[in-house]
DNA sequence: TATGAATGAGCCTTCATTCAT
DNA sequence: TATGAATGAAGGCTCATTCAT
């Protein structure tokens, strides 16, 4: 092997060139899909030849899954920024964390919709080990509301028994069908405020209250 | 008095024929996804060469149709046999019949898996019409709970001004997380009763109440 | 073998089956070609099962051979109607001859425009032994023209030297191209009297006479 | 400067596969039809995959345009490297063009069996706008013959009321059979001098003269 | 004997992946 | 290292032919 001496020039190039692939493929599979995406389309798109992108890539399978991988990092970062992370400290909070998930959610239907569809879209239209893979977005939402509610219950404002697990499956699965609407047509076709006000109202009150309650929404 | 000749045809062969193709069809679709079947696949499945199943249907997508419109014919009958079409005349009564629409539902997680898959599953897969046609299961599920709404808004125990498009999408989606636990691995991992109760201890009190609600399942 | 006695019930039917075959046959493959016309298609024209189809003649293939033999006993039986065969006696009763010759032709794509684009369309379509099966129309004009030419050779009023085979080709050629406008579109979109009248001018006098001679059509 | 990254595209390499694959297509075309030749037997006679095929055409259809593209080339260069298209200026002029033109067609009969195979016998094989695309040959002769009668009118050594349209495709037609037996088998079975004599004679004279004419052929 | 359901080889076309340059 | 030409298995679909009834 000659010795090289010095910063090798490829430095940096090989995540360059993996970032210009899973940004490309981020395009294509948000809108047509994976399976409506061929190699060649992704190579293009990449701006690069078909076989640099498999110099990058082992297969069109892998690079899926590292879109994944940065839709769910992506969707983190998003939680993050808003602190819905932050703990309650009551059933008000609670509901407080819920309502800003919520935005956060639809807030990434406007910036980054490509994500969104991914996650929410492609996640149930693969089989086997690429389906779960992209469970993971919603998984990772899931977990984040059971541990709010967790929380809750360790804090002693929230009953014991209850199903947390289903129960914050449950509640992220709430915003699905405003996500779904706001994220297929390419444009948001649905008003989030309103959306998020019923999701909050439910959550609050469930169906009983909101015939008295005058002021569900922020 | 035109004599017939030949072998007379078998009664009902081709309605037994379209059903044996559209079971397996179901079966395949529900496991490995349209795209994920081909035609040849199904012929087999189907105990038939392909030629047979081309005979009984013009296309792939053609058998897609109809098993879309067996699977929501299915869940429009399950619903029926379950009263859960009889308007409530009270909050209560309301959330009664989400109960009972989750149970049905859960029901068929059990009794018929490849149905809810195919509905909850396939609908987003499938771009254009195809995925459009699918979501007629889910729009079916909504339509019903937004009648159920609206129904209480004109009897004057729902505030006039409920969102019953969002809400009757966010009620429907309320109950996906635990189907597709129950369906993803063709038999359930989840306990519908807990799920159910769950679902109904959100629609009826929200997030607030079961700390002190003893008693929100059945 | 059990005793018959009397007149089989089916005694004319195979001719009469094979018939209907053949009539069937002919429509179709005239109009949609042999390739473009299925086995079902066929048996449905000839109103009949295919099994009953295949009863009575062993393939597709031999059905066009039959078809093809029929075609050309048209041909000879409208010939012979006409006295195209009566020998002449000199080169006006030569041309007079043609002249019959074209007329029965151009007459067929009136009466039977499928004998004659079977003949000529379909001829040379057809790769292998069937191209030559239906060559044997064309064969047959020339073997008939070829004929009066020998004959005048003989009777000494045509110069010895002739290219007889070459020649008999080349006159029978000349019709096609008119037969073939009439034959095409389904009905003739060529006057039979022209085209007739410019093959007799032609094979009259050549190109140099007919500047001079005033009526070279009948 | 935009460096060239990659290996660089061989020159010309697209134009020598298509070259490759219209050779083979012409091949092929000639001796089975185009429907008795798949894209598999296409590729493999070009030696190559049928993948690079599709890489170089849409379509087997698009093959046979250009096929028939070329194949109407190869005749019009052909026909202008002999004088056919120069004006003649008497009736002895238009024969020897005539002459000249039947030379040209039987010298392609043996120099490019397969362009004239194409041109005559698939010509009226395919059905549709295909048919019409490959009769663009044989139109292409007819016009040129009824621009030289034209021109005879014109200059007023041919009769006006000549049908130039029927006459042309009458004279064009007249080489067919001569031709057809020199390409059928792949190698020439008539003798093209005899044959071309025979059609000179005919539209020199007619069938009348021939009888006292003692040279009519070159 | 007549039927038409059944078959499966074969057709055209696409595309993930490889590899010579 | 980058390229894109090449590959061939696989997909959806057709149809000549057979055979149980």
């Amino acid at each position: 092997m000659p010795l090289r001496r010095g910063r090798p020039p490829t430095a940096g190039l090989t995540a360059q060139r993996r970032d210009q692939i899973l940004s490309a493929a981020m395009d294509m599979f948000a809108v047509r899909g994976y399976d409506g995406t061929s190699a060649a389309q992704l190579a293009e798109h990449a701006g690069m030849g078909m076989g640099t992108l498999y110099r990058y890539f082992g297969s069109k399978r892998e690079i899926l899954d590292q879109v994944v991988d940065r839709c769910v990092g992506e969707l983190r970062e998003a939680l993050e920024c808003r602190s819905v992370l932050r703990p309650p400290d009551s059933p008000a909070g609670l509901v407080e964390r819920i309502r800003d998930l919520s935005e956060v959610l639809f807030g990434m239907a406007g910036t980054a919709p490509r994500t969104l569809r991914l996650l929410l879209v492609e996640a149930n239209a693969l089989e086997d080990e690429r389906g779960c893979r992209l469970m993971r977005g919603q998984n990772e939402l899931a977990a984040i509301v059971a541990g709010l509610l967790d929380h809750g219950i360790e804090d002693g404002w929230l009953r014991r028994d209850l199903d947390t697990s289903a129960l914050s499956q449950a509640i992220i699965a709430l915003t699905w069908p405003g996500l779904l609407r706001g994220v297929s047509g390419g444009h948001l076709t649905v008003d989030p405020d309103r959306y998020t006000a019923a999701v909050v109202g439910l959550v609050t009150f469930g169906l009983r209250a909101p015939t008295r309650v005058p002021e569900p929404a922020r």
